[in-house]
DNA sequence: GTCTATAAATGGATAGAC
DNA sequence: GTCTATCCATTTATAGAC
């Protein structure tokens, strides 16, 4: 039961986080709604941010599986689409981490550095991807033009659900789904005309 | 000096806010800061939301004037430019609001009906830009790839310093620079093929 | 491993004197 | 308008029994 208790106190954590926000959910709120006593949980992890550097771990393997290259061959428009749902639903699984990003990155170092990490990760795989497509000629970017776009490719999943949530979004599969085409549209410009009037046909099609 | 000691609070609240964050901020810290005592600060303000709000209220009305239209005509790359200026560094002189965000509207349904109504604006100020572009036959864009590049821009307008901060950006300046470039950026593939070639020096002449 | 009880510290907020 | 003193609620964290 040790174990299955320390997994059930970052499950239920992690559903709490996401929830209602880190910054409002207590040990005592997270220890309330397991039924444990609050010096039960204290047995388990040495204090809160000990729980979220144990969710952040799981949620860095995750991350790290979805960044990674589906495999030789370079990829295409629609592995760009499979990729983004990887993407985004880990982020939304793990969305408390987003919520509260630069709060809680800043009472941490190491998950900070951590962070950052995953980060570099995301933009080598983001300039990897639309290197791909120049080669391929699918699309039509200088150099600069791909730096920025990357970046604007990061921002976008990074605070895509923030952003949904401020608009007042209720459906959480739809804001997946737009955060997803929000990041194709970026790429639309770049497309020669037949993809790019194939590209806006398909997106709405998703959107709808 | 009552007049005086509201406003000294308020200028003294930013700058504490901007500095470490709204959530780390206390009223006592704001007292102590001040040298003045917390029972004196609550003559002034009734809680730490008043002072947000108050705050927002200055923000509120910068941000409304630095989306307004500059005047008559129809804006050309240049007068974006400028307005991203004005807009940016509104954005910096209150990145506390940005910096918890979510987290600040979560608490105040009053804030969070008067955000939307800044993004609302934004939005709007956005579309009249990007439509004003393509009438002028500046860029090539269809409705549905207008929409989507307005919305790429508020997501990065609201979330840039952010993610600068995350980045572990140090110059504030340039941080607020990059901004900018990042938003003209994302115009400049819509661009024909002077324009295009001609922003990406300019960019770059503004970022070095 | 888990509980009860509680310490220690902090933050928000008010009463009443000056 | 401003200060001192203080209260209440909350949160983190630990000690010690079972």
């Amino acid at each position: 039961m040790a174990r299955d208790t320390r997994q059930r106190i970052l499950d239920c954590s992690l559903a709490m986080f996401n929830a209602q926000g880190e910054p409002t959910v207590t040990t005592n709120h997270i220890a309330d709604e397991l039924e444990i006593s609050p010096g039960n949980l204290y047995y388990h992890f040495r204090n809160k941010d000990d729980i979220i550097e144990q969710l952040f771990t799981r949620y860095e393997a995750r991350m790290d599986e979805a960044l990674a290259p589906p495999d030789g061959r370079l990829p295409g428009l629609e592995d760009i689409w499979l990729q983004l749902h990887l993407v985004f639903e880990c982020i939304w699984d793990y969305r408390f981490l987003y919520r509260d990003l630069l709060e809680i990155l800043s009472r941490n170092r190491r998950l900070r550095i951590r962070f950052a990490r995953i980060l570099k990760r995301a933009d080598d795989r983001a300039h990897a991807v639309m290197r791909g497509l120049s080669q391929a000629d699918v699309i039509r970017a200088a150099p600069a033009e791909i730096d920025a776009a990357a970046t604007n490719l990061l921002v976008l999943a990074t605070f895509w659900l923030n952003y949904a949530a401020i608009r007042g979004d209720r459906d959480e599969q739809k804001a997946i789904r737009d955060g997803i085409v929000q990041v194709m549209m970026l790429l639309s410009p770049f497309l020669r005309d037949a993809e790019r009037v194939h590209l806006n046909r398909l997106t709405r099609a998703y959107t709808d």
